[in-house]
DNA sequence: TTATATTTGCAACCAAGTTGCAATAAGTGG
DNA sequence: CCACTTATTGCAACTTGGTTGCAAATATAA
């Protein structure tokens, strides 16, 4: 279901990632929240938010779920599908505008394509 | 740790692989072993396997954890990494032996690239 | 056959995520 | 500004995948 009502849990948890351009794991937004709403309510806000078209999802390299902002998703699609990165030493996630062309197999029909890239991200490279 | 002792259990778990060249999902195993062992052997079993460098993972379009069969692999590493497919409507996994290049990211250090492909396998195409 | 160290079973635990339902609070119309 | 309707939230209980500690079992070497 796509939100209706303007909330104030779902302005706080909005805000989040208007001021960032970082994705967030599922875990932080919850801890980030705890004082303001429950859990229960970070994980239906952020639903409500995927099926709007305004965050999509991805899972990291533990399967952990992280969001981040769409760009020109709305609810009938989402768009910018585009490989992610995840840091071996700090853990930090980051969307990448990259192309990855979706390979080829026989006999499948491929839909769609995630890639995870791990290493060492800008701060954290030797 | 690696086996040092030929038990029963590890050769129930070992056989389910040496028959077929599909992955499995640990839930799988877990299930198809459940009257002959206990579900921690389960895991601790394949946990060997894959320090042996006799089983590789990866985790499927749920976060859930994959193990299929390595090739020339061995303790020391693991050298056989490649994307994966996951079935959207049977929820079949499977190796795919094809070469992903590993994209670069300006100031980031990439080790690996993990992919998974999704679509319909073989037998649910129309 | 016995000794020893590895492996296993079990029960309890943990973390992420979900559900049902009653209470609360947006938004609407008067 | 008030009452009403219904979306949203809190809460507690649950589910699922996975882990841990420890005592009991068992593979193997002597
Ligand atoms: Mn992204
Ligand atoms: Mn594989
Ligand atoms: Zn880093
Ligand atoms: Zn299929």
């Amino acid at each position: 279901m796509v939100s209706s009502r303007q909330t104030q849990s779902i302005r706080l948890v909005w805000e989040v990632f208007d001021r960032s351009d970082n994705a967030f794991s599922v875990v932080e937004l919850v801890q980030m929240h705890k004082d303001s709403m429950n859990k229960t309510t970070v994980y239906r806000i952020l639903d409500r938010f995927e099926k709007e078209g305004k965050l999509h999802t991805f899972l990291g390299k533990n399967g952990l779920k992280w969001y981040a902002k769409c760009n020109n998703c709305s609810s009938k699609q989402h768009i910018d599908i585009h490989p992610h990165f995840q840091c071996n030493e700090c853990g930090k996630v980051e969307c990448l505008s990259i192309d990855v062309k979706i390979p080829k197999v026989a006999k499948h029909h491929i839909e769609q394509a995630n890639m995870l890239l791990l290493g060492q991200c800008d701060e954290c490279v030797v």
